[in-house]
DNA sequence: CAGTGGATAGAAAGCGCTTGCTGCGAGTGT
DNA sequence: ACACTCGCAGCAAGCGCTTTCTATCCACTG
């Protein structure tokens, strides 16, 4: 029924292997029997069997990407710089032609871990973790594990936007989440704030602690004495701004900043401000992080610290197709820019 | 070097043939030998070879979502629903444990066949595509023609907010851009409208011509004259909608609305008029398309029109995965909602 | 007590492709 | 003219798993 290599030698009237050798292009062949073949293979519309290939090669061509969120642009923008890279190649045979594909994880612990299994299961030529990664001890060993058996079977993994995992082989891009923070506190601080509130993310995360923990250095280090009452967790989207914006408000209607655990939730700030007859930035400062597109076009535009996102993705993706250089270490860190726009100023006094 | 399924029967004092059964689940096996096999399975860290079970049992257990930009929510969204569907079913053995990727084909005709090729290698057990098509004849051909082989080989093929494809066994759930697209500038005519600017998405794209037919059928009924000059192509961005703007305010100052192709496109048109020292709805009303996450906190809230995006996968995921039954005649259309907020207003005298 | 059938387990034949090794004919050095 | 490369094609042995068919063991039934 389906067309197989043998069908196409048989056309071509030459064997398989010569078929095999044609299509994987690494073996010498005539031009006119590679000529035969080709022509062959196009008039029966021979499709290569994946499985079978890579069961009898012992590799594949398929190239994961983990990502927490992929309705959040943030993954988003990775993923495509990411696959651009890996996908991207185009026409040519050799070396390229791999399956770029993106697994969502929902930031679930299990998921991560069962698509781990299963890209290890279609023996992944690589795999690429994005984003920040949950700060359960079992889970993140077990991760862990799963990582060190990727890598150690010649599967290439890279982080991307994650903490290094020691120990796995794994290649780390990790942001300076805890920079860029910090810059961007004091920011706050240098116009006069000092009574910031604090929206952050999933506790459990990685992510949500290192910009927390950058907040704080930069009070600590102003000599700003901190409420724990003014930091509210949620989750890294709009609607948990809007919300614990109003809880924060309820604590301390004296605050004249909020810095967000990252864009999106800063918009719900806004919104929740707004709503309270605040006004941005005159009565209470806004603030988030990583600048993603729809930030510049908020009113006013979002004071946040822009992260590389794009550049960051496609790095990864060169690295994990072999194609660059790991960084020394096997670690590099990524900086956020501070970027000062309209949602921030001076307190109001 | 690696454990393989003989491994564990040897462990396990049994055959490879009951390992596998024991792994499969679709065959009776004494719960005293099924323990003691899951047992060596743990001891080994035992973890199938992929490829070698999808050549054995000629299926895979590997479904494909194409979007076009996956860096878009709009796409992304789509893309989550779909995958918590098919990925989500959790630990059960029976028929679960796919997995689900997305593949980003950046819009490009290109890009798409060859992950259709890739899924097809890869003998995926379904394929869904999302997202409006090219209007390329010849493209359109050729993927049509794939996607005929790719339901001739049993892997389920599903349109989601994409016209059918005829007679190629796909099962499409297209959205109704013509209808909202209508709705939506019969409400702005409805406020006394007359001189609306469109933006246009790319012009070779399904969705494009729908949306901007809807528009026009609004403008015709209400024997409303248009001019050419007040269209503008773009691209699904922010970007192409502030550009389009300051272009169309060029042609015409006199217009009082903007209607985008998207809500990102209408964000872009918002900034420019802002930038132009126009107020919205004021001066100009903006409408977008979509009713992403974000045009709500827009300022103003942007009026649009909902399209359910994460039912419209969610149902996409369903019948990709035999768990709902399709549609008849394998075609629903799934209507989109207006959504009349504060950009749109009555026009300046 | 032989006969029967249900429930399990095993043997073995592939699934379609890759690749190490062998084979063969033609060009080359002396 | 002879042995010797060298370039190219074929043979055949798997890769690790699934699944059909067969064998076995028991518990019953008549």
């Amino acid at each position: 029924m389906t067309v197989t290599l043998a069908d196409v030698a048989a056309r071509a009237q030459v064997s398989p292997a010569t078929v095999s050798r044609v299509l994987n292009g690494n073996y010498p062949v005539a031009a006119s029997t590679r000529e035969r073949v080709l022509r062959a293979v196009d008039e029966l519309d021979y499709v290569l069997n994946g499985p079978a290939s890579s069961l009898a090669a012992a590799t594949s061509d398929l190239v994961g990407i983990l990502v927490n969120d992929i309705a959040d642009p943030f993954f988003g923008i990775m993923a495509s710089a990411i696959q651009a890279e890996i996908g991207g190649t185009g026409g040519g045979r050799a070396g390229g032609e791999r399956l770029a594909v993106v697994c969502n994880t929902g930031g679930s612990p299990e998921r991560e871990l069962t698509y781990l299994t299963l890209l290890q299961r279609q023996r992944a030529a690589a795999v690429v973790l994005t984003g920040g990664a949950v700060e359960d001890a079992p889970h993140a060993a077990a991760v862990a594990a799963k990582l060190r058996k990727l890598t150690e079977a010649g599967t290439r993994v890279v982080l991307c936007g994650r903490p290094q995992a020691a120990g796995t082989g794994a290649v780390a891009l990790t942001f300076d989440n805890r920079g860029g923070a910090r810059r961007l506190t004091e920011h706050l601080l240098g116009l006069g704030h000092r009574r910031l509130g604090y929206i952050a993310g999933p506790e459990e995360r990685t992510t949500t602690r290192h910009r927390l923990e950058g907040h704080r250095e930069a009070l600590a280090a102003a000599g700003v004495e901190e409420d724990p009452r003014w930091t509210v967790y949620g989750h890294y989207d709009r609607r948990s701004g809007y919300e614990a914006t109003l809880e924060l408000l309820r604590r301390e209607p004296g605050l004249t900043g909020i810095v967000a655990a990252n864009d999106s939730v800063a918009l719900g700030a806004c919104a929740a401000l707004r709503e309270s007859g605040l006004r941005i930035p005159e009565d209470v400062s806004v603030a988030g992080f990583d600048d993603l597109p729809f930030s510049i076009d908020a009113v006013p535009s979002l004071t946040t610290v822009r992260l590389p996102l794009a550049d960051a993705g496609a790095r990864a993706g060169r690295i994990a197709m072999g194609r660059e250089e790991p960084p020394p270490g096997d670690i590099a860190t990524v900086r956020g820019e501070l970027m000062v726009r309209g949602s921030s100023g001076t307190p109001r006094a």
